[in-house]
DNA sequence: CGCATCTTGAAACGATCGGTGCAAGATCTG
DNA sequence: CAGATCTTGCACCGATCGTTTCAAGATGCG
């Protein structure tokens, strides 16, 4: 049991993923992490640091794994606009639909922790968001939206995968997460019904989003 | 100091609430809730009993705090369904825009952590989720909708409602919260193209919808 | 082999966790 | 006032938290 490492790495770390993926940061005890991947507690420190650390790197497995699928889902060649959010939705459904891994998302558990953890662990889920993000708002001009239109239906689809992650916690089925998402790709742009043109809408992605001051 | 009561029940509660409202059911320690509604240890269990029954009781205060706000939006005149869920949203917009509460929302951030959760917590935030739902189908309906549209409808403002929870404790602006919520309101009805006849979809609210296999 | 290197399991660290016991003392009842 | 009742602060409980230490032993190199 000794001598050269007992285990695979990466695969020691997608269950660790799994563990913060389904408990959320604060309830991945090591205790958790330990029987999780199967490691001692030598081991798992040895190997990818503190407690802090392991989840820092659980992110960048996430993003890993399922970055390229979104970035292959939206990289193809797509005849609109709702395509685009439709079939970057659909990528999200499989993945909640997959049996294998945990429910929701182990960014959206981990948004909701914010205050549960360190700054490095805010700003790593925070540049995840903004990835995705910024990856939507490309393919969506692309699709030929305009920049304004871009901008409102990324921040849209953002939503509805977090609101996807949410409902699929709360235990609801695929079917209602599937006419969820179906909605949303049939947001229409905004247009005022009497001209016909463009409302202004506040949906520049201004750095400024980060709110500073602290809530109670 | 002692004697009789030193302090207000119902203020105390109200400060435990925004203590697991901010910090997550796992999070909200002991200490925390003591910090937070000033009490002593004593007093806080001989009043609301343990962590899991205080939390419970945190669960009420904010039902009773915002459901009636809920209601009174939705129970005005509204012209058409999506007027309804513009309502809706723009009271969970209030309520983010609140800088004397935390971010996001108790429903959802608990919801993320259902795991943490024993089984009286879970059955009520799930309640309580299924009763905004319920009150939001009624409304629908009785702004013109039919049935599968309305619970269509009330699903999708309820994941809406979910997403500006998350996003907003991500950091995210109030103008980009905004946005999603204005443009969850002009989802239109599902039609097919070509018939222009409504397609049917999966948005029956089936009791089976709570999953009992449980992921890893 | 001899020795350095590395991994592993187990024990232990102080800190914090949720929860309880209890004596001091203020209030209420009579 | 006398005694019962109640609240409060503080100390303390065992359990668990994240983390460190360390000896035992397998491996690689000369």
């Amino acid at each position: 049991m000794v001598g050269r490492k007992q285990f695979d790495v990466d695969e020691a770390l997608r269950h660790a993923m799994h563990v913060f993926w389904r408990w959320g940061y604060s309830e991945a005890s090591i205790d958790r992490l330990t029987e999780g991947t199967g490691l001692g507690r030598s081991s798992l420190y040895s190997t990818f640091g503190d407690k802090s650390a392991l989840f820092r790197k659980s992110l960048q497995r996430y993003e890993q794994t399922y970055h390229p699928l979104y970035s292959q889902a939206l990289s193809g060649s797509h005849p609109n606009p709702s395509a685009v959010v439709a079939a970057y939705l659909q990528v999200t459904l499989n993945r909640i639909a997959d049996p294998t891994v945990p429910d929701g998302c182990l960014v959206t558990v981990s948004a909701t922790q914010f205050p549960a953890l360190d700054a490095e662990g805010r700003a790593m889920v925070r540049a995840m968001i903004d990835g995705v993000r910024a990856m939507l708002e490309q393919a969506l001009l692309a699709a030929g939206a305009d920049e304004q239109e871009a901008a409102e239906l990324a921040l849209c689809a953002l939503a509805t995968n977090k609101s996807l992650a949410v409902l699929s916690r709360a235990g609801f089925s695929s079917e209602e997460l599937a006419t969820v998402a179906a909605a949303a790709a049939r947001i229409p742009q905004d247009t005022d019904p009497a001209t016909g043109s463009r409302v202004p809408r506040a949906a520049h992605r201004g750095r400024g989003a980060v709110r500073h001051r602290q809530k109670p």
